[in-house]
DNA sequence: ACTTCCTATTTCCTATAGTATCTTTGAATG
DNA sequence: CATTCAAAGATACTATAGGAAATAGGAAGT
């Protein structure tokens, strides 16, 4: 009856037959992402444990999946702790890395493209929206942490998209350690929603080249990274 | 005391302060790219703490750490076992995802030619030379385990290579994704050596597009691939 | 006053024990 | 004879406890 705690807090009463570990992982992963993450603190897992009302076996192993996200950082006997934020040369890397990989990607993804077509408009549609409204929130003041988060959330959705299509199980398992990075990065470098607008036509872009063929999308793509690339170089220099 | 058994069998003296998670993953990860690894199969987290002489819990870390490299499959409350030999539609996406990752690490090792051309030129004597005595192995009967072995690691060295020089934590992460899987496609679908004089040609036309720029180099890439898809194409369906 | 060493506390790491779940085998019934 | 249900065994999962290492604080010596 010990668990009761971490299940009565979930509405859901049909739980999914998937232990305690991925409880956990979420949990930390949800702290992780979130605002207020201090890099370098201590992640004790006796803490964890406690204050999530398990046994430190289940939080082990989630901890050993996190560091596969680039989150946390381990050192051998001397415990976890939050990862550092991602240094210049490393972001550099970074958008290397999702040059080679998104641009590839898109490329499989046109070869048919009427099936992501209609999810590519729908997400697209729902990234203006965020966009007009974040737009609005600037105006009338600061904009709510909420909305920012759904802005980010769409924006990344559009990219998760075309990973999804691609129906490569080894692809999309790549993206999403590419996912965690660069929502870090935003945390950090907190290049803000200025480039909404560039950006949302950037993806409108890549939509209409679906039409063209992969080579077209392809190039669509590598142009857009190589945009935020310059956009983020901006910023950190801001 | 009970951890004796690991350390005395190794032989060097001063070892590497990485826990005995690390010790474990190594162990079960030789067993998984060695022969006779029945798909399908239990991995008893049990029986490996017994046979390793430690507890389970850092078998249980262990296991985690490998499932990110498909090698293991798990199934909640049901343990781990072996994962199944890729199917066919799993090893088109590899080659995809190799077409994506390799081409474009290639591109990007290309940037500065002349720190990787040396590794490269050794690198592809050592798999000439390995060649070779496959093929005279060949034609005097059968080819020794090792010395099979010792050609894969050789062939796989020269695509480890350009990865490694990209000097990009990312990529060079996602590459190790790969490497597990390249490996246990030759172990179930037997491509054999019978393309041995194709693929260190190709390899020698790799090398020498460096000198032509990352555009030569990653359409050199490119085709090697695709050459390479097409022979494995061959053999399963021989 | 500063450095060094020692001690105590905290934390990770490993081992052992109990509980829940799945599989399998056997028997009983239609 | 086939099928279904039940019970027993095995295995994974979680929790608790003990031992080892590292860090932090304080005291003593230079």
């Amino acid at each position: 009856m010990t668990t009761d705690s971490l299940f009565t807090s979930n509405s859901s009463p049909s739980i999914e037959r998937r232990g305690l570990r991925d409880h956990v992982y979420d949990r930390v992963l949800d702290v992780l992402l979130g605002p207020g993450v201090e890099p370098g603190s201590r992640l004790s897992i006796d803490t964890i444990a406690r204050d999530l009302g398990v046994s430190p076996t289940p939080v082990r192993e989630a901890l050993v999946q996190l560091e596969r996200t680039g989150l946390v950082s381990r050192v051998a006997n001397k415990g976890y702790t939050v990862a550092e934020p991602l240094a210049a040369d490393q972001l550099e890397s970074l958008f290397d890395a999702r040059l080679v990989l998104e641009s590839g990607s898109a490329a499989i993804a046109a070869r048919n493209p009427e099936s992501i077509l209609p999810a590519l408009e729908e997400a697209l549609a729902e990234h203006l929206k965020l966009t007009a409204a974040v737009h609005d929130a600037s105006e009338a003041g600061d904009i709510p942490l909420e909305l920012l988060r759904e802005y980010f959330a769409a924006d990344w959705n559009f990219h998760h998209l075309i990973f999804e299509h691609t129906h490569n199980p080894f692809l999309i398992d790549m993206s999403e350690a590419i996912s965690t990075r660069v929502h870090r990065m935003r945390q950090t470098v907190a290049t803000g929603v200025s480039d909404a607008e560039e950006a949302t036509a950037e993806h409108r872009a890549i939509l209409d080249a679906f039409s063209q063929g992969p080579e077209a999308v392809e190039a669509a793509m590598r142009s857009h990274i190589l945009k935020v690339r310059d956009r983020a170089r901006d910023d950190s220099v801001r």
